[in-house]
DNA sequence: AGGGCTTAGTGCATTAATTCACAAAGTCAA
DNA sequence: TTGACTTTGTGAATTAATGCACTAAGCCCT
């Protein structure tokens, strides 16, 4: 009925969608041309029925009787996800993790290209990192209009990154991932979403510890990562 | 009832302590002593029952009236957390990302150091990189155990994780912290836990198409992370 | 042409997570 | 000691996510 409106997509199903794209990137990879959402959901670690309700927010892209293909497929999420297109990165600190990721293949394969590292510290502004070179934080605006920057990566202290992402969202970015073990305020128009790696450690850190307690008789909860940006 | 048994803390509950822990450290640094449930809700940025749902699986710890204090449920949820100990770490993958986590300052702050660094490539084997230098991945059995090391991070190629898992579980590990974008699998005994940080752009991706699309007067759905480990 | 087989799509029951809203339990001032 | 005020802890309602189980559709073989 209301035109144009866009199937609201379940936060759960939002963060399944990579994963399963990534699957089917390996299956065309080896000459797969079709697939069954028993076999996805056995490659993805998740209930079947579960893959079919999730792919299904999409439209109606599977043939009964037979199952998926592959490149149709990988095409639907793909536009659905917005990944039709490259998005272009900067990265706000320079320091170890900020220029590990200003050079981590995984994110150009991806289509999202880092195409400026900037810190505020005069000792590494001017530093070169695999053909970057550590921009001024305060020629953010500028480099954000000039190379057409869509996302912020913050990976600066945790003292910093407030004034970061402050300084990304005056910018005019409108998608902030943080790194920084704080949470960020922003306006809500814009999207922040946080991987704090020591949390990912503390989480496996409870189970360990509830291994110990209960003899390791206790069964494991599989994970569950939720989509969503605040 | 039952002896000794566990409360059984919902995972959502589980991925917010790290969070709640991390203000109330930030809390401490800042000379505060107590707080109320609407206070950490709202440096949480989230729902103030909630915040108390979430506290009250630990135990009652809160004074009616008055509120929480720092030091005292900081204590507690550390416990819960398994935190009361450090757990020794392995990285596997001696790249780019796997020499940024050796050296990144948030695992060691937070209980966990990082002891040893290892690879397959002999070019990398020998290398040090900040006090530690790269072993054999062949060695790993011998160095989990002569290191106490209980947790191992996987930031190998893709092709490589899934012998990177296997290593980790034949050398004992019983939890992995994986970095790349592969559906790991593992004896169920053993908590595996995905950071795919393609998949956080792709999300924020989602969202920004979706700006683009409905020209930017959708809201943005909170954050949301549940804890679980496969 | 028809019947058996396979698999997508989905309504519905179940389970998990969130939020509301209020009683219980404390503080503090007079 | 009482009464006003604050804030926890938690039943109960609500909302979101999951998974079952069945229908609808298409393929393929005879």
């Amino acid at each position: 009925m209301t035109q144009l409106q866009r199937r609201k997509i379940p936060d759960a199903a939002i963060a399944r969608l990579p994963v399963y794209l990534q699957i089917l990137n390996n299956l065309a990879a080896t000459n797969v041309l079709r697939f069954s959402s028993d076999e996805l959901a056995a490659l993805a670690g998740v209930n079947a029925a579960k893959v079919r309700k999730d792919l299904s927010y999409l439209g109606s892209y599977g043939t009964r009787g037979v199952g998926y293909e592959v490149t149709y497929l990988t095409h639907q999420i793909k536009r659905e996800l917005g990944l039709m297109r490259e998005w272009n990165v900067v990265v706000v600190g320079a320091g170890n993790l900020g220029c590990a990721l200003a050079k981590f293949d995984g994110f150009l394969s991806r289509g999202f290209p880092v195409i400026a590292i900037v810190d505020n510290d005069p000792k590494k502004i001017g530093r070169t990192t695999s053909s970057l070179t550590v921009g001024d934080v305060k020629d953010l605006k500028s480099i954000v209009r000039d190379e057409k920057i869509s996302i912020g990566v913050i990976t600066t202290s945790s003292a910093a990154s407030q004034a970061a992402a402050d300084a990304l969202v005056e910018a005019g970015i409108t998608s902030i991932l943080n790194f920084a073990p704080v949470v960020l305020s922003a306006p809500s128009s814009v999207s922040v979403r946080s991987v704090d790696l020591g949390v990912e450690l503390q989480i496996l850190s409870y189970f360990e510890q509830m291994r110990l307690e209960t003899g390791s008789k206790s069964e494991i909860a599989p994970q569950l990562n939720t989509a969503g940006a605040r």
